[in-house]
DNA sequence: TTGACAACCTGAGGATCCCTCAGTTTGAAT
DNA sequence: ATTCAAACTGAGGGATCCTCAGGTTGTCAA
């Protein structure tokens, strides 16, 4: 709800707030070579930081890991914003998914931890996931509206879509990346007019 | 190729074959009860076993964890071919991705270790894998021919969506399972004609 | 029945990682 | 300069992984 709530959780102190950025960019380049289950002792030491303070600024795993897509969960909500003022309804709707796919998938694992976070409040990015969510909710409902999509394809069915094709696209190993075809054969099941060409 | 490698890979020994099973059941419990990721020094444990002996039978997690599914698979190739016999082509298909994807979900992590596997020659179960993804070709190809399910599909295509089918029936927490929704939706986009009710 | 041996089993142990917490250091406010 | 809450450190107990040197046993042939 209140997104203050996120910056005010933030170290205070600046050697804090430093530990805290440094961390974070070792994790984000630990998760991207090796997924969510790099290991924190390895973040800890890249990021010149001894293990406790890692816990101390991210209590668990999936907080450090919520915290790496924070900024890119926030753009996806920006974007939703800009695409729905911007586009026809289901062109906003298919090029966010599109590039909410992109986003689950920056590395192994992320798309599980993200989909949890969204059921399951508690978690420390389930607001901002909530928030994520609605934006979805409303470039679908926008889309239904105006007669592309479906009118019985619920919000939390297209996020399943979503998750889905993002997991393939995390599965892939070099070479085969099925997601954007998984993506343009779900959009033509669940729209009422062909999807325009890439 | 040879179903016989797996069988002849087998312990010979009265004993061994006797602790192979009892790590196999254990295992299948485990994995149940708390994903792939399941301790195997509690697997051994629980099978009556030291953990060198369950090393010795399945030298990897994913040798234990596939070794646990080569039935299913076998079912699954077996159940393909008495579809394709039984019922017209869009029936023997959708009935069985629908099992394939009850089966690849039978424990969190499989439809992962399942899919490595597939692409993947020098898995232990790469060749079962590839004989289900040859039977589950083979049905595609007859829904194509006989004109119910559009002819651009490829069969890797076809095994992205029911992985990622597993893969949301996985995630399910209590309560909503999105698979059977999914696999509609896709069904629905993937055919020529309307899916007939469940 | 009895070697003989390959197959099999055992479990200690080094390595890695998790996470906690008692003790120490330090930024910043007064 | 003083004070103290915030922040940091890193040893350490616990869990799990996987290996390997040495002991045990099933099986087969004589």
């Amino acid at each position: 709800m209140d997104d203050r709530a996120y910056i005010a959780q933030r170290p205070k102190r600046a050697d804090g707030q430093r530990n805290y950025d440094a961390i974070l960019a070792a994790a984000r380049k630990a998760f991207e070579a090796s997924g969510s289950d790099a290991s924190l002792e390895e973040i800890a030491s890249q990021a010149g930081v001894a293990i406790g303070t890692l816990y101390r600024h991210f209590p668990t795993r999936a907080s450090l890991v919520e915290a790496t897509t924070r900024d890119g969960l926030e753009n996806l909500v920006a974007q939703a914003g800009r695409l729905a003022a911007d586009r026809d309804p289901l062109d906003a709707l298919t090029e966010w998914m599109r590039e909410a796919v992109v986003h689950f998938s920056t590395f192994r694992g992320l798309v599980g931890i993200l989909t949890q976070s969204m059921y399951d409040e508690g978690t420390p990015s389930h607001a901002m996931c909530a928030a994520m969510h609605r934006s979805g909710a409303d470039l679908l409902r926008a889309a239904q509206t105006a007669g592309c999509v479906r009118a019985d394809l619920t919000p939390d069915e297209l996020f399943d879509l979503m998750g889905a094709a993002a997991w393939v696209r995390e599965q892939a190993t070099s070479g085969r990346d099925g997601s954007p075809r998984l993506l343009r054969l779900m959009l033509e099941g669940i729209t009422t007019r062909p999807v325009l060409p890439v």
